[in-house]
DNA sequence: TTTAAATATGCAAATTATTTGCATATACGT
DNA sequence: ACGTATATGCAAATAATTTGCATATTTAAA
């Protein structure tokens, strides 16, 4: 289920355990409105144009969200990190390689090929969450 | 094949239009010799033992043997870079939510996944290399 | 082999992303 | 409404990475 309203997301927020803030659920509506992997950059930069926020509430909010299991943090190997809403579902992204275009492609599945690779393991049984990233390079650049 | 001997290094370096300098060819050989994914604090630290080698030196090589396409650069939300000798095969890896610890998992194909998914892109037609995390906890800190 | 131009290196300083200390403000169970 | 734990803003600190610049090394060509 997508988590759309005010009320879904206040339910999310509390449930984890989390207090609720303005700020904190404008970080997660944003997310949940988003859908792409966001730079926090980006982020601070849309919440600002409507409210009021220092970079570090949103950075120690994405750090308390992410820790409650309700976010997933990328990263690209941009120098910095990305978010989005924690599904559940595996994310998968085509990541240019020359610019910073990142293209998220879902409906997807490689659960078995990540069951193999946990049975194969000696030190891992279980898995939260999983990311690929494809890295090659975009039509513009090319 | 396995990437052992000097000259087989210094064959790639050339052939990859990169000028031979001890340095350049150090770093090649640790990263060759590990086979697992190394931070540059790591590396640095290595090299360090046998020659005297700024990190800046060791950044711009690192760069320069990327871009070459000689090395995989990979980021497990650590906070800094991994890179390992790029070897035209995917790289599957198990990251721990709570230590550092990253597992390399070989032998397990997730090309025909990858295939969809870049038949689904817009705006990508072709790949170089593709990596997965696995996140979760692993037995030690269970 | 010598030479010249391009590239590499070391060192220190700069940048960028992220985190932290601290004083004040807010959330929420009682 | 009250008290305590948590959240916030602001400025300053940290950590990873990059850059400027003077010097050294590599390499292709004479």
């Amino acid at each position: 289920m997508a988590l759309h309203t005010k009320e879904q997301l206040t339910a999310v927020i509390k449930s984890a355990g989390l207090r609720l803030t303005d700020h904190r659920l404008a970080i997660l509506a944003t997310l949940a409105r988003v859908k792409q992997p966001v730079t926090v950059y980006e982020l601070v930069d849309t919440l600002r144009k409507k409210e009021n926020i220092d970079q570090a509430t949103v950075y120690r909010n994405l750090t308390s969200l992410h820790e409650a299991g309700l976010l997933r943090r990328l990263d690209f190997n941009h120098g910095h990190a990305h978010y989005e809403l924690e599904t559940g579902e595996a994310s998968h992204q085509l990541v240019c390689n020359s610019c910073e275009t990142v293209e998220k492609i879902e409906g997807i599945s490689i659960d078995s090929a990540v069951q193999k690779m946990l049975k194969r393991s000696k030190k891992f049984k279980n898995a939260t969450t999983h990311s690929i990233e494809i890295y090659g390079v975009c039509k513009h650049c090319a």
